[in-house]
DNA sequence: GTGTTGACCCCAA
DNA sequence: TTTGGGGCCAACA
């Protein structure tokens, strides 16, 4: 009976894609925020590691609008320019100071209040 | 199969 | 206050 306690691998990806896909429009969101939603702080690495497999064509989520705890864009030097996130985050009303999110407490979307 | 890295976070000095 | 180190799990070489 410990079959049903594998339940993890791309239910991890899955948990994480679903919550990105719900942050809305002029929210953002952070790695550890996501990994506490799906009860894996402590994975919250696994989360910047879903994201880059996020990045398969077929799979859009939005997720520019998710930074690390400090509002910092760490993951703007993965898309094709550096400046394309912090123009998406600009394009939905987010502001930008120094390649880190302005007022982070009040765009900040935590997933565990939605789920 | 082993070793290293990574879109991170937390704690201690 | 700032700086340094540890942990955690999965993908990549």
């Amino acid at each position: 009976m410990q079959a049903q306690l594998k339940t993890k691998q791309t239910n991890f990806y899955e948990q994480v894609y679903q919550i990105v896909a719900l942050i809305p429009k002029g929210r953002v969101t952070t790695y550890g925020a996501i990994a506490k939603a799906l009860g894996a702080a402590k994975s919250s690495r696994l989360v910047g590691t879903a994201l880059i497999s996020a990045h398969h064509p077929g799979v859009n989520l939005p997720i520019h609008r998710v930074v690390n705890r400090n509002g910092l864009l760490t993951g703007k030097h993965h898309y094709d320019h550096p400046t394309h996130m912090q123009d998406l985050l600009e394009s939905e009303g987010i502001i930008i100071e120094n390649n880190q999110v302005k007022d982070l407490n009040k765009v900040f979307w935590d997933p565990l209040k939605e789920i």
